[in-house]
DNA sequence: AGTACTCATGGAAACGATTCCATCATCATT
DNA sequence: AATGATGATGGAATCGTTTCCATGAGTACT
C-alpha cells in the first residue's frame, strides 16, 4: 500500500556525509562543545540532508517521552476550554505537544487514563484532579511530574506530605466567592444556595466557611457531570425549598441549568431568585437576564500550570490567581 | 533527586522468569502463536511481575508513535470543544492517547504543528483543516494517514488528486443553508448577509449557490479567528447596509458577535433583524431572544473521523452528517 | 523409512537517538 | 623535556520492543 519511500534520514547520515562520528553530530545538535569547523560542517551536513532528529530514538533513550499531559473534567465545558487553550498557549512556545484526556470527573476513569500515560512514559502531566489522594499519591511515587489546576486533592490522612508537594495553579474562589455572598447578603438574602459539581469540594468548603452562620446545608446540591444532572440538580433544589431567594452556581454548567430550570419552573430572575455563577462565559452578557458572575482566568490558570510543569525550575507550592465579581442583571433585593 | 527506584521491568525479566525467550513472550503478548503451556507460563509470570509493555520501545520499532494528532481551529469555540470531545470519546475506546493543537485558523501555524507530529512520527491526524493544499499534499505524500474534519482543503490544480483521496467528515451546511434561506425567504426577506471566518470557504460557496439570485456579494463579510475580529465584521456589516434584513452567521462566534453588535447598535433582534446561526449551542436557547440555528452533529463529527483514523479499514470517501433547523425567537417577518 | 511440511521457539538484528569512556592532540606549568 | 590539564572526538553500549530467520520437534504422506 503505502509506498517504501526514501529511508529516513538518520544521524548517521548526517556524520557520515559531515565525516564526523555520530556522537559528534548529536553533541552539535543539541548544544554541547564542538570545534567551530566541526560544528559547521555538521550544521551544514544536516541542512543539506534536511535532517530531522527522530523524536523516537530520543524518548527511547532518555526513557521518557516529550510533551504534556492534560486532564479535565469536560473539555466542553468553557471554563475548562479555555484552561486547555492557556496550556496549549504556553506548551507550543517550548514546541511541546500535548495530550489531552478528558475525565468526565470519574475517579476510575482518571485512574485509566494516569495508566495509559504512565505507559507512554508521559512524566509530565497537568491535571484537574477528580480522583482520590491514593491514586495521585502513587503517580507521583511513580516519578510521575505533577502540577494541579484549577483545584488539588484533599489528601486525607498519609498522603497529604506527598500531595501538598505538588505544585498547583488555582483561581481564587476563596475570595471571589466572600464578595459574592457579600454582595448577596447585602440585598438581604440569607437563604443562599450552593449548586456544585463532585469534586468540587474545596470551592464548596470556600462557601460553607464564607456563610459562616448563614450556612444551611441543605441548600447545597451536587450534581454529577453532564447536563442532565446538572438540571436535575438545579430544579430538585428549586422545587424542595420554595424559602430560597438566591443561588450561587459553581460553574457554568450549573448556571446554564440554573437559568433553564428557572424558566421552566417560572422562578423569574432576578425578581425571585438571585443568580450568581461561577465563570464568566461569552454567553452571560448574552442572557436574560445577564448574568452577574464570579470571573474567573481560565486561560491564565492553564498558562501558568503549563509554566511550572514546563520550566521545572523554581517550585513554588502554589499560586492563587485572582477572581472578580462582575456584576450584571442577575441579582435583585430579596423581596 | 528523583530516587532511582526500582529499574522499570522489561520483557526480557518476563521471559526469564517464564523460562522462555524474549520472541515468545513479545508474541504471546501481542496475540502471536504459541502452545497453550507457554502462553499461560508468560502470562503468569507477566501479572506477576506487573509487566506493562513500554510504548517507547515498540514505536521505536515499529518506526511509528501511537495515538492520534487533533488539529482544530480554536478549542475555545463550543463547536470545536465538542468535535474534540467526540474524538476523545472514540480513541479512548481504543486506548489510543490524542494530542490536540490548535492553529488560530492560520496556515503557517498549522504547518509549523504538522511539522512536529511529524517529528514525533505521529503518522495520525484528523484536522479541520486551514492552510493551502500543498501543504496538507505534502504531508500525504509524506505517508501521514490524515482524515479532515469539518471542512476538507480546497484543492486548486495539481494537488487535487492527491488530496481527493483524504477522507473527511463534513456536516451537511449545504443543506442546512438551504432550509434556513428558504425560511428567511419565506419570511420575506431578500438582503440576506452571510459573516464568515477565513477558512470557511466551503460554507461561503453553499450560501453563494442557496442564495442564486438573491445574492449580493457584498453582504458577505470575513472575519479572522478572534472574538474582536468577529464583533468589527459583524457590526461593520450593520453599519454599512441599513437595508440589511436579515443575517446568518457562520459559527457560534460570529452569532455570539452579531448579537452583541446588534445590542451594541440599537438594531432589535428580530424586529429589525433576524439572525440564524451555525451550531446549537446551549446558550443558544438562553440567549434574549433564543436565537434560531442550524444544528450541526459536532460530537458526531469527531468520532466519525476518529473511527475513520482508527479502524483504517475500508475508507469511504467522505461522509456527510444531516444538520437541523431549529427554529427559536430570532427571526421574524420582515417590516 | 524417508521426505516434506507445519509449528513452536529462541537468538539476534534492527529501530535512532544519547552518552559513557577511551583516545589523542594541544597547551601550560614545573 | 616531562607531566598534567583541558578539550575535541569517535566507537560502542544502551534504551525495550518487534520481527526475521534458523533450528528442532513432531506429524502426515508416499
Amino acid at each position: 500500500m503505502s509506498t517504501p519511500g526514501p529511508r529516513r534520514i538518520t544521524i548517521k547520515d548526517v556524520a557520515e556525509l559531515a565525516g564526523v562520528g555520530v556522537a559528534t553530530v548529536s553533541r552539535v545538535l543539541s548544544g554541547g562543545s564542538a570545534s567551530a569547523e566541526t560544528r559547521e560542517r555538521v550544521l551544514d551536513a544536516a541542512t543539506k540532508l534536511d535532517y530531522r532528529p527522530s523524536a523516537l530514538g530520543r524518548n527511547l533513550r532518555q526513557q521518557r517521552s516529550g510533551g504534556v499531559a492534560l486532564l479535565v473534567p469536560d473539555i466542553t465545558d468553557g471554563f475548562y476550554a479555555r484552561l486547555c487553550d492557556g496550556v496549549l498557549s504556553c506548551a507550543r512556545s517550548y514546541r511541546e505537544p500535548v495530550t489531552i484526556g478528558v475525565t468526565g470527573d470519574d475517579a476510575e476513569q482518571e485512574a485509566d487514563l494516569v495508566g495509559g500515560l504512565l505507559e507512554q512514559s508521559m512524566d509530565r502531566i497537568i491535571a484537574v484532579p477528580s480522583g482520590d489522594g491514593e491514586m495521585w499519591a502513587s503517580a507521583v511515587r511513580a516519578g510521575l511530574n505533577v502540577v494541579f489546576a484549577d483545584r488539588r486533592v484533599w489528601s486525607p490522612g498519609s498522603h497529604a506530605r506527598t500531595l501538598d508537594e505538588v505544585p498547583a495553579v488555582l483561581s481564587d474562589d476563596r475570595s471571589g466567592l466572600r464578595t459574592a455572598i457579600e454582595y448577596l447578603t447585602g440585598l438581604g438574602h440569607r437563604k443562599i444556595g450552593f449548586l456544585a459539581r463532585q469534586g468540587m469540594n474545596q470551592r464548596v468548603a470556600a462557601f460553607r466557611e464564607a456563610m459562616g452562620d448563614l450556612l444551611d446545608e441543605d441548600l447545597v446540591v451536587f450534581a454529577r457531570a453532564s447536563r442532565d444532572s446538572a438540571y436535575a440538580a438545579a430544579a430538585g433544589l428549586f422545587q424542595r425549598r420554595a424559602d430560597l431567594t438566591a443561588v450561587i452556581a459553581g460553574g457554568n454548567m450549573l448556571g446554564e441549568a440554573a437559568v433553564l430550570a428557572a424558566r421552566e419552573l417560572y422562578v423569574r430572575i432576578p425578581r425571585d431568585l438571585s443568580l450568581i455563577m461561577f465563570d464568566d462565559v461569552p454567553w452571560a452578557e448574552l442572557c436574560s437576564p445577564p448574568l452577574t458572575v464570579i470571573a474567573q482566568p481560565a486561560s491564565d490558570v492553564g498558562y501558568r500550570a503549563a509554566e511550572l510543569v514546563l520550566r521545572h525550575g523554581r517550585r513554588p507550592r502554589t499560586v492563587s490567581l485572582p477572581t472578580e465579581l462582575i456584576v450584571r442583571s442577575s441579582c435583585g433585593p430579596r423581596r
